[in-house]
DNA sequence: TGATTATTGATAGTATTACTATTATTTTAG
DNA sequence: CTAAAATAATAGTAATACTATCAATAATCA
């Protein structure tokens, strides 16, 4: 259940960040330093310093700080999608298939264990903060046609047929759906930076947000 | 109905761009080229060469291109809210009148002659390319509380008020008004660059997207 | 084990960025 | 017409975003 079980696009990096122990703790610790200062101010001699080791050794990883942020991007999308589908797969009922995956993808991250290197609850608060970044750049269409960002369009198509199952007259299953997947890190960045322009907080969670507006969108009559 | 009616925020700038030529072909021309090249690739060097001034003039009238890109967005925003308002101020019904809201804010920008040296089509796209950059960084909550992002608070509040005036009992419109101006932008985006997540096109549009979506969540039924 | 190969580290170097400072020149206003 | 303000020109600095080369280790397999 690594990079490839991922299916992370292997031209995001020169060399395999999961085939060695550098290659480990350059995703671990870039993690934790784009964490701490923000994309912008973090660089590849920073990390190097970080974790004792060389600039040019985390260059043969990875191109640059951009191609590293995909690939994290990818990562995340990757686990998030797993879970999803982990967690909805045995619910035959639309409804409450949906309205599982709504709870999955919008509500606060947990850490998990299965993966030691990979601190899930600050690369979601990278994602929150910087994921943006990485496809509101001039190459995003050349960037998508490489295929740096399948993981996540696979997500949202996912979320998408998920919402037209339950109402298959709904004319925009997969606006809906991209709303909901952007609208959730927006929330949560809101709740941090801007209180005063979200209803959400620590009772009233993003996810409480979202499954109320699904629940109104689609017309369904469940209480969570 | 210059820099000062918009009520943009005097720190964005060391000398007000409003106040001469200079200053306004730097505003200018800076749209141009942040649109054609990307905010990541733009710098006052170039601007400079593309204006036929000096790097070093640039300089007075901002302290870098992160504040030139909150001014922009705060000059967008306030243009924004202005039509916003001028077209919603004689409507006594709220939902005509949050219906007429949503229309403005999330429909396709067209020029205004009322400011020559600003061509608004060029700003809206970047704003959906680049707005997002102005406040995911590091220092947001200090630059929050310089006042940067007064007016877009301010229009995102506006519309949060006339979604509480259609529908007191919806618990959460704060986040439904965020949602609407950060997902149009989105949609808009998605549109352009990643059309197998949105349903909007060249004939279904991000305003009816909204409008949908605003009229199913408040349970109006009103047709446009 | 010892030799080969792959990986990593150290150092150096380049072009560009993001500025600041100084001085010269031009424009404008009184 | 002069003084002051604005702009331009030039130079300089530290940092960024790399690339290249070569030395030092570590891993591998014959």
């Amino acid at each position: 259940m690594q990079s490839l079980r991922m299916g992370i696009n292997d031209k995001l990096y020169i060399k395999d960040p999961e085939s060695s122990s550098l290659g480990k703790k350059i995703v671990e610790e870039s993690i934790l330093l784009i964490d701490e200062m923000g994309f912008e101010c973090f660089t590849f001699k920073k990390l190097g310093v970080r974790i004792n080791s060389n600039e040019s050794s985390i260059y043969r990883y990875f191109e640059n700080k951009h191609k590293l942020l995909l690939y994290l991007a990818s990562w995340y999308w990757g686990w998030m999608e797993y879970k999803m589908v982990f967690a909805t797969n045995g619910i035959s009922d639309p409804i409450q298939k949906l309205d599982k995956a709504i709870e999955i993808l919008t509500q606060s991250v947990e850490e998990d264990n299965a993966f030691s290197h990979i601190n899930e609850v600050i690369l979601n608060r990278i994602i929150v903060n910087e994921y943006s970044k990485s496809y509101l750049v001039k190459e995003v269409s050349q960037e998508n046609k490489e295929g740096y960002f399948i993981i996540y369009k696979r997500l949202v198509c996912r979320l998408s047929e998920m919402i037209a199952d339950v109402d298959p007259s709904y004319p925009y299953p997969k606006s809906l759906a991209s709303s909901v997947l952007e609208g959730s890190l927006h929330q949560y960045f809101l709740q941090e930076h801007f209180p005063v322009l979200t209803n959400c907080n620590t009772t009233v969670t993003p996810t409480h947000f979202f499954k109320d507006l699904i629940s109104r969108t689609l017309n369904l009559d469940v209480d969570d």
